[in-house]
DNA sequence: AAGAAACACAACCGCCTAACT
DNA sequence: AAGTTAGGCGGTTGTGTTTCT
């Protein structure tokens, strides 16, 4: 189960780095046909490759809206600030860095920024300034939304805290149950998976620049906004540190 | 100048899961 | 419902390039 016949090591496929005449056929290929079917390109490409391989090749180079190499001050910070969101979950990270893709952010943080942070993350500790040690990355779930305080950990139940949102934003996104008269709701969704996939841009930073408002103003104090949350040391780190950063920069 | 070490990155491997039969 | 396949993902490796000694 799983592994794709066509990739095994017998089938006299090519292996290794791909030559300029298989990549002009590959893209050939995806101009008149269009990407998918990746099982068949190799056959009516004429490629003696995997079709995974012909996938890899076209979605990490060939792509014509691919940005290659030199990643920005701005694109470093992001990078640094979403993994420690999301943790290894590249393709996450890479959809909100248009042109850039997953395998290269992999390998620019195992080769450059995974260095750079954690030599950053030792000074931190060094003087003690670091006190939240987790190192896991950080999903969120079921967050509720209320216009009023809410009994915080129902025992019963895995439900949750709380935070402000705006509502009709996260309609769009990933709510799933329970609006009550007063307009709480609650929803149960995987951070990543909100910000990578089902927003837009101007959304993303909106929505962060709520969770931000949230925290600030509302914190746990029983008013109006009122978070809590199962990763709160984290999120509150990124939001309220990276969303301002990238509010004042746009 | 030459060899060694470190670095950068393309490509491969194997696992997971959704879709299909 | 169970089995199979293809696509997608993250981890790892291989190799070319650059820097250091």
């Amino acid at each position: 189960m799983g592994k794709s016949p066509g990739c095994s090591k017998d089938q006299g496929l090519n292996r290794g780095a791909w030559t300029v005449f298989e990549d002009q056929k590959l893209k050939d290929y995806i101009k008149t046909h269009g990407e998918g079917k990746w099982g068949k390109i190799p056959k009516e490409a004429g490629l003696k490759r995997c079709g995974k391989s012909c996938r890899l090749r076209w979605l990490n180079y060939l792509r014509p809206d691919i940005k290659r190499g030199n990643i920005t001050l701005d694109e470093e910070d992001l990078i640094i600030r979403l993994h420690k969101l999301l943790g290894n979950r590249w393709s996450l990270i890479a959809g909100r860095l248009p042109g850039r893709t997953d395998n290269e952010i992999k390998n620019y943080w195992n080769t450059t920024l995974g260095k750079k942070v954690k030599v950053e993350k030792s000074k931190h500790s060094n003087n003690n300034i670091k006190k939240n040690t987790k190192t896991n990355p950080s999903k969120c779930s079921k967050v509720v939304v209320a216009p009023k305080p809410l009994e915080v950990e129902n025992p019963d139940t895995s439900d949750p805290p709380a935070t402000s949102v705006d509502r009709n934003l996260l309609n769009n996104v990933a709510v799933t149950s329970e609006e009550d008269d007063f307009g709480s709701f609650a929803m149960d969704f995987d951070m990543g998976e909100l910000l990578m996939s089902d927003i837009s841009d101007s959304e993303f930073w909106k929505l962060c620049h709520q969770f931000d408002n949230g925290i600030e103003e509302g914190g746990n104090s029983g008013g109006a906004k009122n978070l809590s949350f199962s990763e709160e040391t984290t999120l509150k780190e990124w939001m309220t540190d990276g969303c301002n950063y990238h509010h004042h920069r746009s």
